[in-house]
DNA sequence: ATGTATTTGTACGTATGTATG
DNA sequence: ACATACATACGTACAAATACA
């Protein structure tokens, strides 16, 4: 069961959705929403800031809360999100391609990369991403099998997130990426239509459990003309 | 006057960097700071939240809030920030060469893109990023003239966000950024030190003020091998 | 495996401050 | 100058998760 005041963030991003409340016009004043929900006002501004800090809403004084256009960007959005989730929100065919799925013994690098003890091993998987029929996006994900036993290829086919959040029941807490532009690899020109270019836009990301460990770094490489991505982002750090 | 739990965070904050809390250590319990700081837990809260959107803290119920590991992915950090802004965390110098500075009468496809009126003008201000000694970025910024006025070439030397937040009061709201990689142009070409490269990294801006009118709009095109751009995402929507 | 204590998470209430139309 | 809507801050109570006995 979730906290109320993410149901109601959801309720009111549906209403937003739905047009009940356009871009340009105020949602309902915070104490209208109180009556409204049935809840106390520091639960309406809880859901509020969700919708602020996800770039549905700017709230001002004595104004309100005026709705955002978010239809000209929207995806794929900054987010710890898989390759499986952000397809469920293209248009395309998208398909997925193992053509890596071996356990191995880490090199040093990797050993300071993701804090590995000498015993650890991990999964490499390598995975292409085809989109609408052309290999677009080169994966490569490392996971400390000792967090994340038991990947198969199957797994790695399907949806990995799922496998580590439903079945290991592990909870995914945070992710840094850095996104560079690089020469292409031979393994890149391989695996990837890649046309004529000779660069792939490179983001590398690390994720971490809630508990703060480590699980997975992922090394992915896009042909650059597909590459796009999307942030949105408030001037200061408070709430409004 | 900053509020309470800005300034309670911005200790914290302080005192995470000079290691009195140090990485994979907790920081002491909201009940601890609470008497620390005298405040209510609410705004312990407020302030914790704060670090925890931002990158620095994870918090975990039972075990308290874990001090994250920050140093690897310092800079450019996600965020509506200037160049200026930016160039002063940075080591190298840093220089930058006004090319045009000029007011236009814009076309129809930057009458929509900035939601402009027939009588608004526009300031086109194209600007060259030296970074130790090497043309690395180059800013084309449109801005309306209606909200923006009197822009000078000094102004876009030294810093165009001074001016608008300093000089005229205006409110920087927030700002959707888009990353894609495009083909050099012949401007490119011209202005920038591109070394063999053939293609560029193109970020467009759109920024707001916090009232929603969009008062900016920028394309910045990076030289392929000095672009990098760090983000932080938490999984979920929550506050934890 | 079980229970308990501890720490954060959610929710409600109230009062006052602050920006702005 | 005023009314309005959001912002901050204080307080209380209980729920949920989890480290540890």
């Amino acid at each position: 069961m979730a906290a109320k005041y993410e149901e109601i963030y959801q309720s009111l991003l549906n209403r937003i959705e739905q047009e009940e409340f356009p871009v340009g016009e105020t949602i309902p004043k915070e104490f209208d929403l109180m009556e409204e929900y049935a809840c106390s006002r520091d639960t309406i501004r809880k859901a509020l800031q969700l919708l602020s800090q996800n770039g549905y809403i700017q709230k001002t004084k004595r104004k309100g809360s005026v709705v955002l256009d978010r239809t000209r960007y929207e995806f794929p959005v900054s987010g710890v999100i898989s390759f499986k989730e952000l397809a469920s929100t293209m248009h395309g065919s998208v398909e997925t391609i193992v053509t890596c799925c071996e356990l191995i013994k880490p090199d040093e690098k990797m050993k300071v990369r993701m804090n590995l003890s000498d015993k650890d091993k991990l999964w490499m998987i390598e995975r292409v991403r085809k989109i609408d029929g052309e290999s677009i996006i080169l994966d490569l994900d490392f996971l400390n099998a000792t967090i994340v036993p038991g990947i198969t290829k199957e797994i790695a086919e399907h949806s990995l997130y799922d496998y580590i959040e439903k079945e290991l029941n592990l909870k995914i807490g945070y992710a840094n990426k850095e996104i560079t532009c690089q020469k292409v690899s031979e393994n890149d020109k391989q695996l990837l239509d890649l046309k004529e270019y000779d660069m792939v836009v490179n983001v590398d990301s690390y994720t971490y459990l809630t508990d703060t460990r480590i699980f997975q770094f992922t090394r992915s490489r896009h042909r650059p003309d597909k590459f796009r991505f999307n942030d949105f982002a408030r001037r200061t750090n408070t709430f409004s």
